[in-house]
DNA sequence: CGTTAGCACTCTTTAAGTTTGAGTGCTAAT
DNA sequence: ATTAGCACTCAAACTTAAAGAGTGCTAACG
């Protein structure tokens, strides 16, 4: 694929510009009118032809203007998009809705799609990690009712697990609080796995003799950990409706496919977690995903965490069409207000 | 309106259940062949033409056949539909995904609108009771780190929250163990706020001079209750999807306006909760739920519930062209079920 | 040789007619 | 009371025509 021309990038990226502002396939007369190019219809015929070759451009049928592929738009993304800077009226936005402070895990992850979901006409998307991956910074046991017992597990990035079991033995909840603590003091930088897999270690040591209380854990742990966290990774979304405002969903049967990938999340996950880290912010578009569904729309998530460690993917879910130089900063920005807020 | 005669009542029944299987208009021609009536579609047209005059049949233009209204399904609903038994397959479902043991209140209900969304091609739908009405059986406040405190609530149904609040001064966990140990000692029947106010009363009563504990539990209280528990009653949703396949939302518009009431679920809720305490089992037809972009929906839905107090309503969302006389029974059974399962 | 005007051609979109078929209401006969 | 017959209505499907947008190609121009 030859090296194209600096004229043959202005009109790409005049096309790709014109195509994301209208949504209409862009013909040569509009192009020769509307942007600065002192070329006739002609000559654009011409180089859009030649783009047309290499790949970059398409017709949707003979006689309509051109619209960007999906290598179109990467080049695009790559190359030429100028980034513009996220206005002061959405960093008020996010300031008051987003960078406030503490909260679980939850409820910042859904401030953030929610904002996403505000600012922009697409769909926000935000990766929760798996939980069985999470440090745990406490774990709790709270009596409800004889058996019955709720573990209350929390991690160091505020995520928030309510584990219900029941325990062979009934336990008061002094007794319950001792455990705890002797689980707690256990804990340094363990994820859920860990924490068993060491409870199971001290007991083959054996060396602290065979006291009531570590029994009482012993046999509490069991209980626990036979009932696995359910709640493993998962994707939230917020907004869909907004997708439903682009006139390139007003196909019934390409809606439909979209929000089956939705409903079940799985994919969308796939997706998500898929490049987990490589770039701090990636841009998939259209068939990249690899997903059909998503044939004709782009992700633009950035990574979002706490410290060093990487949580998961925020970002959004739009058209192919998608104003990619305002979204990439935003979605940079809103990444960098989650993790700051995290950090607290 | 006068009353019918057996006659038409016979037809009305045969139009809606023609209707109810096809979705197309009942033509008198239709009606005659398929139907066991021994008469002539000519004399059906004269029929169905006054029961148009009564308001139980409409056409969506001349030269169509008739579709039932929301009044003819009314009367349908109320005198005609013969309820069927819920199926053994059904039974069998249910037995394996819902009637299980124990789980919190969110599990529970997240179990029944999923097994409604199978089982049915509609939408299931459940109301969350408010948080703030229940009664709380146990609170239980985990030091986290410093000032951050993590509160657990738990319901006598099972339901749990988890509220993040920054206590004023630095407490252990051994402290927060006492405070939470008194809190329980106080609680006996009483909802956040009944324990809020209680806690007041105490302190004005003052007859237990003022004694350290106190005090931790006076100012740890301050903080917690600043706190308002957010999440007021809420729906649950699921299987939206299924709405897709019927044929009457082919129609974009009128698929956005009903996405658009499942996103914001407050139309929801105002429709499920609006008769609570009615009857126990409801059918809200069409316009009867007020709510403009239902005006093609329908819903049944059945109290659910723990002893003799109502949590809320569980059910489906579907077309007003609803198999009712399938729906009912299985709605009712479920309630039921979720009930049930409640109590344990 | 790059650029451009001109022109024939293609293909979608829109509108207007036309046909078909289902269904109705009315009337008159049974 | 019921029904056969008939004229009428209307939506949906199909046909045709015209308009509009845009292209590719060729030939001329500087």
């Amino acid at each position: 694929m030859a090296r194209l021309s600096a004229r043959q990038i202005e009109v790409l990226r005049a096309v790709i510009e014109e195509y994301i502002h209208s949504g209409e396939p862009v013909g040569s007369r509009t192009l020769s009118r509307s942007s600065h190019f002192q070329l006739s219809p002609a000559t654009l015929r011409n180089v859009m032809a030649d783009l047309e070759d290499e790949g970059f451009l398409c017709q949707p049928h003979t006689s309509a203007g051109r619209i960007p592929t999906d290598h179109g738009f990467r080049f695009y993304v790559n190359n030429l998009a100028g980034l513009s800077s996220v206005p002061a009226a959405a960093r008020l936005h996010i300031r008051e809705h987003l960078e406030v402070t503490g909260g679980r895990l939850e409820e910042v992850l859904h401030d953030g799609v929610l904002t996403l979901a505000q600012l922009t006409p697409y769909v926000g998307v935000v990766s929760l990690p798996d939980f069985r991956q999470m440090i745990i910074r406490h774990i709790r046991f709270v009596r409800l009712h004889e058996h019955r017992i709720l573990a209350v597990v929390v991690s160091v990035s505020g995520a928030v697990q309510n584990v219900l079991f029941d325990s062979e033995s009934i336990l008061s909840q002094d007794q319950l609080n001792h455990s705890s603590n002797y689980l707690n003091a256990l804990l340094g930088k363990l994820t859920l796995g860990g924490i068993k897999r060491k409870v199971l270690q001290e007991m083959a040591n054996d060396k602290r003799g065979y006291d009531e209380l570590f029994a009482q854990v012993l046999a509490l742990s069991k209980s626990f950990f036979a009932k696995d966290p359910e709640q493993q990774s998962d994707v939230m979304l917020d907004g869909k409706l907004n997708l439903l405002e682009h006139p390139e969903f007003a196909d019934v049967e390409r809606m439909k496919g979209i929000f089956r990938a939705f409903e079940e999340k799985g994919s969308i996950l796939k997706i998500l977690d898929g490049a987990l880290g490589g770039e701090q912010l990636r841009v998939i578009i259209g068939a990249e995903s690899c997903c059909e569904e998503m044939r004709h729309c782009s992700l633009v998530t950035a990574e979002y965490g706490r410290e060093d460690r990487i949580l998961g993917q925020i970002g959004v879910i739009g058209p192919t069409r998608m104003d990619y130089s305002r979204i990439i900063p935003l979605v940079n920005y809103i990444a960098d207000a989650m993790s700051r807020r995290l950090q607290s």
